[in-house]
Parts: structure tokens; C-alpha cells; sequence
DNA sequence: GCGGTCATCCAAAGCGCTTTCAATTATGTA
DNA sequence: TACATAATTGAAAGCGCTTTGGATGACCGC
């Protein structure tokens, strides 16, 4: 069923069944009403493909999915991707993943884009002096960054958490409670999110004039092993740390595991604080010690994301440009006072 | 820069252009060359829009993403699409992900595949006597499910893993140790795994004269929470189980937690085995006790389902209707000797 | 009774591509 | 040399929808 058959079924032209369809005013209330019927009744629907031709309106947002064989899918990711659909699917829009290599984002973005099968993108793993915000900026296409390129003119539409201030605050957090020898347990240095962690820990120590070692520092993909080896390093060291920084639950559960098997107490001999993405799955006060974090969750930044995307694709009032978002630090077990040397 | 402008730019007709591009052999091969070289100067792209209305085919591949409010997101979803991305970026394919409220599954369903916007449809979390299937079969659009449908015709294509031959395996090992006080941490009741992991159990058991009751039965969502409760209430029970099979690892991530907390011991007191989907996040080998785990990468489904979707759109190949893994058994320590009563 | 305003509706022109059917030229064959 | 055959290329007809630019009456005020 086309339109072509379903305005000969009414005896109308296509124009009409189309503006009833649509919502146009010059349609007359009763002839929009017998089309609405026979759209019931016949159980006709618009083929997406020709409405996007004519209008160039797709009805959908893209993303880049990285992705390889050797490539670990990262829960993150999943999650919030949960957080975009379920404020898509309340606009009835929909998402077009492009899995691409994670060495080929920027061009991956690129042919995503100029598809045409997407009103809008959204681009995520922010990179310092990323390369995809120019790419972006010269599309003319409506798109929303998670995160921020430290180092580029904050001039691009972003959300983005407060990374340095919530690191700044657990290290805060650290130092009061007697801590002077701390470690960063961090993400890859190249993105984003790590750097500005990292500045928010140095600068707190800076203020009582203390520093983070080189050695005292590891960035690494968000794993539970690379959680695992970090802290066995850490505990190696010959001025062995109390106070340990973490980039994500995941790489604290290794890092725990590591604690766990050197015999020390999590909250007594090692203090840790975790941000939390609030995922699903592992939820700080599910640790055999709960875990204190920064909180701040990722399911509601995806929410929020596809909430500007899409009025933004619908014209639907202005949104603001550059968000930032606080996070929580909630005090548990993890963290104690420094133990007596 | 489209069809049009580029063929007038050659001089040639939209026709020899389109078919050069398309690789279509009664097109001079010197000509093809002047075509592609041409769009590597204008950066032309083929509108996907009017590619797809002119054919009808799409270059992707659709999926429902169960999502809503309330509902956790899964890790399990996130893996197995990373399974799918890894074929498709090979394949020049995309997904189109339909996020639809749990309960409006059938009817999601049903609008991704009339929508025009995909050429094949998956289907996963597979239930018992599934209405989704009839829909898929009158829709004469290709679609593979994973998993399958107790209850109804095997008449459909699928992948799926031999759930029933998995718990019927690892209850046998457990019964060779001596173990004879069994439950079973299930996931929901509905889905078809679930009654097939079951059904695995209970014969196994049986062959001893052995039977499940229904308190040594959780079925609820795969979380850890739940494996916590699940477990806290076994160990509660007058005749406590020593011998545990588990539907994921997520489950035994709290289940464990419940040992732990009650004071015993992984593979002494209590022998567990769990079915292992190889998330990345949760390796049974870094369980503080490693764990004795049925294994089938959940990951590898996806790349084969992809596989045959996108080759089944491409008309490559027959491909086997129907196919059934064999999972591993693989023997760690969460597993030994029933303990002298 | 006439120009003007509304309220409705329609014919037809795209949107950018693929594909059928035909035309044109080059190549071989008798 | 004349004719069948193969190799290339094109014109034009869709694919199913939206939208522009009129029609066609009905209704009004003068």
C-alpha cells in the first residue's frame, strides 16, 4: 500500500492524503478524519525511504560504534547507548550505529554524516585537540559532543562532566583524611576525561605542596586487568601509596582483586576512590567494601544528549550550547584515615 | 555534488556513471577508470536515500533495543552488538537500532521491518512460544533469531547455543563429585534459554533419581543483585544446596558475594558453575576463586549472525538454516568434592 | 452582480538514484 | 561488401513521497 493507491482508494489526490497526514491546516477536519480511518484500516505507512528523499529529513541520529576484532566492547558504551534510546524512542526516532575501526573514527564520522541517513550526530571518547570537532564544525550538520578536546576552543556544542573538579574534590577528600602519597589510576592519556582527572589530582596535591610521581600514575584502557596490573605496581613501590585515585568502577575491581591478594584492607591500608558511572552492573556499594565515588550517571547524559539532538533536529525551542554537569562524591567504606607509618 | 551534476561533468549519461560505479561489466573499462577517478576529485557520495527508494535495499541491518526508564541496561546486549559491528564495518553495513519499551517488542518489530530502513532483521532474548516469530515468517524479510523458541516449530532460521546439552554437562560433573543437594540460578522464566538450561538439570538429575525442587529454583533477571538474593535465600534453606549452576556470570558476581558473606567457602563448602558468555568485564579465570564455567562467546554469535544476515541480503552463499553450538566446559576452582556431610 | 477572500483540493514538478529498452558504433563473418 | 553480433552508451521511466503554484467554488460586502 503507497500513497498513490490510498489516495485513489479515498478518491482524493495525493497532496490531500499527504497534508492530512501531516498535519497541514488546509485540509478540511472531516476528509482528514476518512483518511486517518483508512490509514487504520489498511494499515498504510509512509515509506521512510522516498519521505526522506522529499524532505531530507531522516528521523534518525548516528553515531560511530569503534569497534575491531581484537577491540573489547566497553560497557560504557552500552550503557549509554540505553540512556540515548530510551529518550529516542519517546520521539519516535531511531539510531544508525556505524561500526567503524577506532583508527578510522574521523572518517567513519565523516561518510555517517553525509549519508543522509542521519538529521543529526553525536560524537563521544573526546580526544584532546580532537580532530572530528573540525570535521564536525564544517558539516553544517546538528551534532552534540560527550565530553570536551582539551586544548580546542570550547565553541562546539558539548556535555560534559566536571572531571577536573570531581577529582580535585577526592583528592581533597584524601588529603584530609591524613593521605600524602597517592596514585592515579587513569584511562588512556590521549582522551579527554583522563587529562582533565589528572589536573584535577595535581592541582589539589599542588595545594599542600605535594606532587603525583610519574610511577605513581598509569593510564590504560578501562579494564579489570589493567586495574589488576596498575595496582600491582603501585604496591611494588618502594614508598608504597595509601591513597588511590580511579578513573572507573571497572578498573577498581582489578585494582581491589590486587589489594585483595597483598593482604591489605581496602578502607584501612589502602584508601580508594572510584568514579562511578553508575553502571548497571557494578554498583559501589555491592564491593565487599563499598566503594567511595564521584558519581555521575552515564545513562542520564545519554538521556540528555538525544534529548538536544533531537530538538534540535525538530526545531523545538533552543538548547543550551555547552553543559556541565557536577558529580557527587559519596563517602563509603574505601576510604579511611592514612594508616600510622 | 550528485548523479546528475557528476555525469554532466564527464559528459556522459547518469546511466553509464551509475553503472560504472556499481561495477556492472557492459561499461568500458577506460571509462570506468575516468568515473572513479572523478569521484575521488568531487568526493561524490550516492545519496543513500534515493539508492535505497530506486532499489529497495537498504545496507542494514535492524534490531530491536529492548530500553525504558526502569530497565537495566545489559551487558550482554553491548557484547553481542560489538559482535555484530565487527562483520558489518566489513561489509559496509550498518544497524538501525529500533529502542522499543519491553512490552512493545512485537510491535517495534513490526514498524523497523516495514519501515523500509532495513534489509534484515535480528531478534534475540527468544522466549517460549514466541509471537514474534509468526510475524517474522509473514514478512518476507530475511531475519536470523537468536536463540530459539520452545514450544514452536523449529522452522525458522537461528543460531543458538545447546543450552540444554551446557546444564545437562555441568550438573553430571557436579553429581561425579558427589554432590546430590542442587539449585539452579536461572534467568526469567520466559525466555527460552532459560527453560532449555532447566530442562538440562532436571534430566541430568534424574538419571540419579534426583529431581529439583522448586525453592532451589530462582528464576529473575540476570544481575548481580539478584544472584545475591537468590543465593542468601538457598543458603537458607533447611537442606542447604552444595552444588550451584548458574545461568551467567553476572548472577555468580553476587551469588559469590552471598558465599562470602555467610562465611564459606567457593569450591568446599559450595561448588559452583556458571554459564560464561565471555564478557570482557567478567572473566571467570579473575574471580577471587576461578570459576568453572560453560563457555560460548556471546560476542562470536554475533559476528556469525551477521554473517548470514548480510550475506543472505547479498545473496552469497546458502547458509545453514539452523545451528547449534557446543559449549565448553571449562574446570577452575569454584568446583570440587561435595563436602562429608 | 462583481471583484475579493477563504477554504479546499489537485496536477505536476521534483528529490537522486537504478534499470529497461533502444540506439549507436565497432568487430567479425560469409 | 553486406549483414549478423558484440560492445558501449543514452533517454526516459520509475521508486513513493512532499510541496509549489494554481484551480474551484462558496461566501462577503458594496
Amino acid at each position: 500500500m503507497n500513497l498513490k493507491q490510498l489516495s485513489e482508494l479515498l478518491g482524493l489526490s495525493q497532496t490531500t492524503v499527504s497534508r492530512a497526514l501531516n498535519g497541514y491546516p488546509e485540509v478540511n477536519e472531516a476528509t482528514r478524519e476518512r483518511v486517518l480511518q483508512a490509514v487504520k484500516e489498511t494499515g498504510y505507512r509512509p515509506n521512510k525511504a522516498a519521505q526522506r528523499l522529499a524532505t531530507g529529513k531522516a528521523g534518525s541520529i548516528g553515531l560511530v560504534m569503534p569497534t575491531a576484532p581484537g577491540h573489547q566492547s566497553d560497557v560504557h558504551f552500552g550503557e549509554f547507548l540505553a540512556g540515548l534510546g530510551e529518550e529516542a524512542v519517546r520521539h519516535d526516532f531511531h539510531f544508525v550505529i556505524m561500526p567503524a575501526d577506532p583508527d578510522d573514527e574521523v572518517a567513519a564520522l565523516r561518510r555517517l554524516a553525509i549519508s543522509g541517513n542521519v538529521d543529526a550526530v553525536f560524537v563521544a571518547y573526546m580526544r584532546g585537540h580532537d580532530p572530528r570537532l573540525a570535521m564536525l564544525k564544517s558539516l553544517s550538520m546538528p551534532y552534540v559532543v560527550h565530553g570536551r578536546s582539551f586544548g580546542s576552543e570550547p565553541d562546539y556544542p558539548y556535555l560534559d562532566i566536571d572531571n577536573e573538579g570531581a577529582f580535585y574534590d577526592a583528592t581533597r577528600l584524601l588529603l584530609q583524611l591524613g593521605h600524602t602519597r597517592f596514585a592515579l589510576m587513569n584511562g588512556p592519556m590521549h582522551l579527554d576525561f583522563a587529562i582533565r582527572r589528572r589536573n584535577g589530582v595535581i592541582s589539589a596535591l599542588a595545594e599542600r605542596g605535594l606532587t603525583l610521581e610519574e610511577g605513581c600514575m598509569s593510564h590504560a584502557l578501562m579494564t579489570d586487568e589493567q586495574g589488576l596490573l596498575a595496582m600491582e605496581h603501585f604496591l611494588q613501590l618502594p614508598e608504597r601509596p595509601t591513597a588511590i585515585l580511579c578513573s572507573s568502577t571497572v578498573l577498581a575491581l582489578g585494582a581491589i582483586r590486587a589489594v585483595n591478594q597483598a593482604g591489605l584492607r581496602l578502607g584501612e591500608d589502602i584508601s580508594l576512590i572510584a568514579h562511578d558511572d553508575v553502571l548497571p552492573l557494578l554498583k559501589p556499594e555491592n564491593f565487599s567494601v563499598p566503594l567511595t565515588t564521584t558519581r555521575s550517571s552515564l545513562r542520564a547524559a545519554g538521556v540528555r544528549i538525544a534529548q538536544r539532538l533531537i530538538g534540535t533536529v525538530k526545531h523545538a525551542g533552543p538548547f543550551p550550547d555547552q553543559e556541565l554537569w557536577k558529580t557527587e562524591l559519596i563517602v563509603r567504606a574505601s576510604t579511611g584515615p592514612a594508616p600510622r607509618p
